[in-house]
DNA sequence: TCATTAAATTGTT
DNA sequence: AACAATTTAATGA
């Protein structure tokens, strides 16, 4: 029994691995816990794992010049990021940070290349999932000038909900509306007032410190 | 298990 | 940004 079958993360990268490559990829593996605020790496770290979301919630930021945050992702438990960081840089370029306790999975680089070099399907996994952020950062760009803030929070939801980036997430999200105007990039108070607007649309349902999506088309549709 | 208190979150100004 | 109201979590009897 290994490490991976035992994680309520669905690795699919690591289906139709044959059992010898996968008990050498299992041994590349680790676990860690991090409490909520708590950093899993900082900019300027060197870039040694691969990271994974077994539970919990984290957000790719990086800090402008005058010391304003700015958040480039949320990663929800299912989601594998920072490929890009291990193919391409030294140093991590983002701080990634808990919003909730966080238990993240670390594959070491090594382990990483050799799978590049070994299986096919991790490396169209790969592909697709830079495919997919690829298309995300686009649209946010788009979204930065066409949307307004209030439009931003479905829109930070409805990425979350990606399902080839995150598959299998709960339509319920332990997220509070501080932190998803963090995710968006708004005010608490745009937040709550967008989400009272997607509750009164049917859209989400909200609890005390979480979100429901109700209607999955309908977020899709701030997507663009 | 229940009551009390502290902390977190929400809704509004 | 600051306020009050509400919900949850923690504590201890």
């Amino acid at each position: 029994m290994g490490l991976l079958s035992e994680l309520p993360v669905t690795a699919a990268w690591a289906e139709g691995l044959p059992r010898d490559a996968l008990e050498r990829v299992e041994s590349g593996l680790s676990l860690r816990e991090v409490a909520a605020g708590g950093a899993l790496c900082h900019i300027g770290d060197p870039v040694e794992h691969w990271f994974g979301i077994a539970s919990g919630l984290v957000k790719l930021s990086v800090v402008s010049a005058e010391g304003k945050p700015l958040t480039l992702a949320g990663v929800p438990s299912g989601g594998w990021f920072g490929e890009g960081a291990v193919l391409r840089d030294k140093l991590w370029r983002y701080s990634v940070v808990a919003m909730r306790d966080t238990t993240a999975v670390l594959m070491r680089r090594a382990t990483f290349f050799w799978l590049l070099e070994n299986s096919l399907p991790f490396n169209r996994f790969i592909i697709d999932q830079l495919n997919e952020r690829l298309a995300q950062f686009v649209g946010s760009l788009e979204a930065a000038r066409i949307l307004t803030a209030k439009e931003r929070v479905p829109r930070s939801l409805a990425l979350l909900y990606n399902p080839r980036l995150y598959p299998g997430i709960d339509r319920r999200l332990h997220l509070s509306q501080e932190e998803l105007g963090y995710l968006a990039g708004v005010s608490r108070q745009v937040a709550n007032q967008s989400l009272q607007q997607l509750k009164a649309q049917g859209i989400v349902s909200i609890e005390y410190g979480k979100v429901t999506v109700l209607d999955f088309d309908a977020l899709r549709q701030f997507l663009g």
